[in-house]
DNA sequence: GATAATTAGTGTATTTTTCACAACTACTCT
DNA sequence: AGAGTAGTTGTGAAAAATACACTAATTATC
């Protein structure tokens, strides 16, 4: 035991990027750090593992405090050791990613944060430590995700229309695709209900209302798929 | 920095899971442990990560250490930390999977290992820790990566036959694949050079040889594809 | 109350890819 | 020379992907 001494000089985290999506942009929940090192950068949830803690339930814990949202997808992506990543000591992180329906969302008023707030994963610029590495990882992996899971059911309201759930597509592929075939392909998934409901309040004609279909989702959940949809070649901009 | 003092007694470690393939089967290098805990059994090889060294680094190293192997295809796969998972205190550990050419293989006499040894993936039964949870995770990796990437390239020896290549798909992907169709698709991806040279010394026709063409599999890396053969459907034992 | 503005919704023809499938060839061993 | 063994090759049918543009339904405006 004693040759492990002085490797017992090290600790570890979780991160968790916490994607959303809200008026046709993915987003990301950040934190604006209290205190130093980083003090005023924004950064990415996290907090060190207890010692009788597992990771998971560590990622888990993590989501709650912040957004007392319990039963939400969550995914570990890429552990961060980089030697001097932490200003602190050897601290590597164990990187997560988790969905969550922003309209689900309230902050949480004694978190541990000073604040706490959505933004646009394209417009995110510099972030504390190596976070804007993590999120590029976990955004890489979410866009990988979205071929291979039904990735909208963690991410939009209950009710949605399939202009929606195009838009969120498009957020996260980062590209143009084709109205026609992309309605095509996912209705021909039978993923979707028709609610035979209508968008209200709205200043054009009124999109048809759908939902998931939970089981129609498990079933893909245990099997898997694979997603693909072509670009609009006409449009692009 | 006291506030940390008890989240600073923990370490981590890196466990490698080296593939080879060999015979038309996949392998991985196993070490048989020579001390306490779980002496005698076999378990995948790692060690703790030196204070100074990033994670990557402790991969190469492990492989290195053990084969005298440098310029190795690694890929970091998931991080395990269960709060049990090592008897001597909380140890969380890194896995990684590698991939070599067996034929490129010596083992390295003065290793810290008892014993190293290649076993099939498919008849390995108890591995010490969690070691069969690390080697699962990292075949499932391994079968989604040959979708995506020629991972031939790194597992077979320089020159090698349509048919040994189509021997490695199928033990990876764990299914049969249809001959014609297997042939078509690799050929029409110009991955392959034909070298003009046939194998020697078989007791049956002799096969065509090839190599990789290290240009275009350079450009695939950087592009990514998707890779599909049906599985061949009159046969099946 | 006509018209403009805005987004929703829909169909088809063409091309590409996948799929299923079997006979003959070239070599070695006995 | 005959048996054994693995290598090589093509095609037609079906399914999937692709490109593409107009009409429909609603509200806001004049």
């Amino acid at each position: 035991m004693a040759v492990f001494d002085k490797f017992f000089q090290s600790a570890f985290s979780v991160d968790n990027v916490i994607f959303g999506f809200d008026e046709g942009d993915l987003k990301v929940l950040l934190i604006k750090r209290g205190e130093s090192p980083f003090e005023g950068s924004w950064a990415l949830p996290g907090d060190l593992v207890y010692p009788t803690e597992d990771l998971d339930t560590a990622a888990v814990r993590i989501l709650e405090e912040l957004t007392s949202l319990k039963n939400v997808y969550l995914e570990q992506v890429k552990t961060f050791g980089g030697v001097d990543r932490h200003p602190l000591g050897r601290v590597i992180t164990i990187a997560y990613y988790s969905l969550v329906k922003i309209s689900d969302y309230k902050l949480r008023p004694s978190s541990f944060a000073a604040k706490a707030s959505w933004h646009s994963v394209a417009s995110i610029d510099q972030l504390a430590f190596d976070h804007s590495e993590i999120l590029t990882a976990c955004v890489e992996r979410l866009k990988q995700s979205v071929r291979q899971r039904p990735v909208g059911f963690q991410l939009l309201p209950p009710k949605f229309t399939l202009t929606e759930l195009q838009h969120l597509y498009e957020a996260i592929l980062d590209t143009e695709l084709d109205k026609r075939n992309f309605r095509k392909k996912i209705l021909s998934m039978n993923l979707l209900v028709d609610l035979d409901q209508i968008q209200e309040g709205v200043a054009h004609r009124p999109a048809k209302l759908y939902k998931f279909d939970t089981l129609k989702y498990q079933e893909f959940l245990a099997k898997g798929y694979v997603f693909e949809v072509s670009e609009s070649k006409t449009k692009y901009k």
